[in-house]
DNA sequence: CCCCCCCC
């Protein structure tokens, strides 16, 4: 089995000598960085032997799940399929695997390391010294490092490298390309090879997604920006560039075109906000450099999914960033929704996706791509960077950021439809997004009011939303309505002019009506506390059993009947459906709980989910 | 240097 090595081929690689498929042994195993604790950022590097040498080779990081999975395992012989080798400073070379598969296991070579390989630390031929600012060589010892997840064991001593070696004999000057004006091609290297550490690179690079230029202002002051997606062979990176460079590049930039790019300052990626695998994020500076590639070359790979299963979500954290692909089984109609922070109206559209795991979840586009969604022939959605809420169990919602690709060409959404309209079509899936049904409205988050107070709802950034069933002990008669716009949507009070006509000042219009709108101040109760609540409109009329117009006109008539209403409406149950939020008014600070919407409450229906509560609590 | 991404 050991003569399958490709024994000498570490040093002829790392010489320039183009070797067609090699096979090396696995030594050992190496998770780079643990500078993140969301799950994608992951970069694995291998320690492999050719019995004379040893090499730390990086891997690309859609291989990452033939590590993961146990493929790539210790002491077995890789053959290595498709690789690079790029000089990454002067006297420094890194070899990255783009695709490589196990020729022998473990067992069958005795699962021990062949030969007694040194770490390859360049030519023989060359001694020269470590040039300033190189990244220190990497290091046999990394790979038996403790920090390794992987549990791989390597039984040979790993050759303690000196510092005094050499490095790299046969390299050319990367980087220079882009700056000179022979012409020449430029040289390029990896995208997973780039660190903060070096500046002067280039890549090649195809991008994937524009963002339109943004403009923001804060405390740290005011800007505007675009971002874009990279990729390459080897992996992905996220590049922004800011102000002059946003001025500068945002026309020349075009999705789906290749570019040779060079300079830039590499900055800690935060995961937070995407889902692309690389632990650094690229900003352009005053030297980068962007160039066309004339001929479009196909071996640049366009968008890179790491797609998780619909079943998996259950198991991410909520506000992770996820690439998931899946049948649109059905969808909802496009709604518009009126953001509160900003008053703007945008178009909203629930698209119910099911992927062979047989599960389903409900995926949320926004805008343009609500509107012009038709979930009628059952297309493949694919989403690279979704955004998963835990709302409603768990939830999918598509960003400006997110990669949204309908029917894509790509073997996986074949393989879902061909698993759809087969099968999966008529199979009776389970959604891991709650249905809509006890509570009238998104009903998960069944809360006591004491609940609610021990979890300090309400006083974070964001509203905070719970469902209850309380009773109604009263509610205020003073102020319960006033006199609104007439417009439609307005809603904003009217002053009256004392001419018989009404003034908003929202519309800037004078009428010669007004509406009456409810604004009711209940107060309610469940078997832990009570809570003043606000209804608008909607709700209240509920609460009283009448129209807004005719309390209106009831009050003004008959104000025996107008309180007997209220006195009516007291002590009845309801379900609840409420948003809570501290809110400063006169620099007094409240919690404002509102009622979103209001059930009758059905004993029937209601002892039904009171039943799956205890057997639930039975189980856990 | 952004990082808002909405609704419930």
């Amino acid at each position: 089995m050991a003569s399958q090595l490709s024994v000498g081929a570490i040093a002829a690689i790392m010489e320039g000598d183009k070797r067609d498929k090699p096979v090396f042994q696995i030594v050992g195993c190496k998770k780079l960085q643990a500078s993140s604790t969301s799950k994608p950022g992951d970069r694995y590097r291998l320690l492999l032997t050719d019995s004379i040498h040893n090499c730390s080779v990086m891997l690309a990081t859609q291989l990452n799940p033939k590590v993961t999975s146990g493929y790539f395992h210790a002491k077995a012989l890789i053959q290595m399929t498709n690789y690079t080798c790029t000089a990454i400073a002067p006297n420094k070379k890194v070899i990255v695997i783009l695709d490589a598969e196990i020729v022998a296991d473990a067992q069958s070579v005795g699962d021990k390391v062949i030969g007694n390989g040194k770490l390859y630390q360049g030519s023989s031929t060359s001694n020269q010294p470590i040039p300033q600012g190189t990244s220190r060589p990497m290091q046999g010892n990394d790979m038996n490092s403790p920090s390794s997840k992987q549990g791989f064991q390597s039984n040979i001593q790993s050759p303690v490298a000196s510092s005094k070696g050499s490095y790299g004999g046969n390299f050319s000057r990367v980087g220079a390309g882009m700056n000179n004006n022979m012409g020449s091609p430029p040289k390029c290297q990896p995208i997973a090879s780039l660190t903060p550490y070096q500046n002067r690179w280039t890549i090649k690079v195809r991008v994937t997604n524009k963002s339109d230029i943004r403009t923001w202002s804060n405390s740290r002051g005011e800007g505007k920006l675009f971002s874009m997606d990279l990729v390459d062979q080897s992996g992905e990176i996220r590049a922004t560039a800011f102000k002059d460079q946003c001025d500068k590049f945002y026309d020349m930039v075009e999705k789906g075109k290749v570019y040779f790019l060079s300079k830039g300052t590499l900055k800690p990626a935060n995961k937070q906000y995407t889902s692309i695998k690389n632990d650094y994020e690229l900003t352009f500076n005053s030297e980068t450099t962007m160039m066309p590639c004339e001929d479009e070359d196909s071996t640049i790979p366009n968008v890179q999914f790491d797609f998780r299963t619909i079943s998996d979500l259950q198991d991410i954290n909520p506000d992770s960033m996820v690439d998931i692909i899946g049948v649109a089984k059905s969808a909802g109609d496009v709604q518009t929704v009126t953001i509160r922070s900003s008053n703007r109206e945008v178009a909203k559209r629930d698209v119910s996706v099911i992927d062979d795991s047989g599960k389903v979840v409900n995926l949320t586009l926004w805008g343009k791509e609500a509107e012009g969604f038709d979930a009628s022939s059952n297309p493949v959605v694919a989403v690279k960077g979704a955004r998963l809420s835990s709302f409603g169990g768990r939830s999918l919602s598509v960003l400006q950021s997110s990669i949204f690709q309908i029917n894509p060409d790509i073997p996986r959404a074949h393989s879902l439809k061909g698993w759809y309209d087969s099968e999966g079509h008529q199979q009776e899936a389970q959604s891991i997004s709650e249905n809509r049904t006890m509570g009238g409205g998104g009903s998960t988050n069944w809360l006591t009011f004491q609940e609610v107070q021990q979890q300090n709802l309400g006083s974070g950034e964001k509203p905070d939303y719970f469902t209850t069933k309380a009773t109604i002990l009263f509610a205020k008669k003073e102020n319960c309505m006033y006199m609104a716009c007439p417009s439609e949507q307005c809603n904003k009070k009217v002053i009256e002019n004392g001419d018989g006509t009404f003034r908003c000042e929202k519309c800037s219009k004078d009428y010669h009506e007004f509406q009456y709108r409810l604004l009711l101040q209940c107060n309610v109760a469940d078997m832990t506390d009570n809570q003043w609540i606000t209804c608008f409109q909607e709700t209240a009329e509920a609460i009283l059993g009448r129209k807004a117009d005719m309390l209106g006109a009831l009050r003004d008539q008959d104000e025996a009947e107008f309180n007997q209403i209220f006195q009516d409406a007291f002590f009845s149950d309801y379900i609840f459906r409420m948003r809570i939020k501290m809110e400063t008014y006169n620099d007094e600070a409240r919690m404002k709980c509102t009622c979103l919407s209001v059930q009758k409450l059905d004993p029937a229906e209601y002892a039904k989910k009171l039943i799956n509560d205890i057997k639930t609590l039975a189980v856990s």
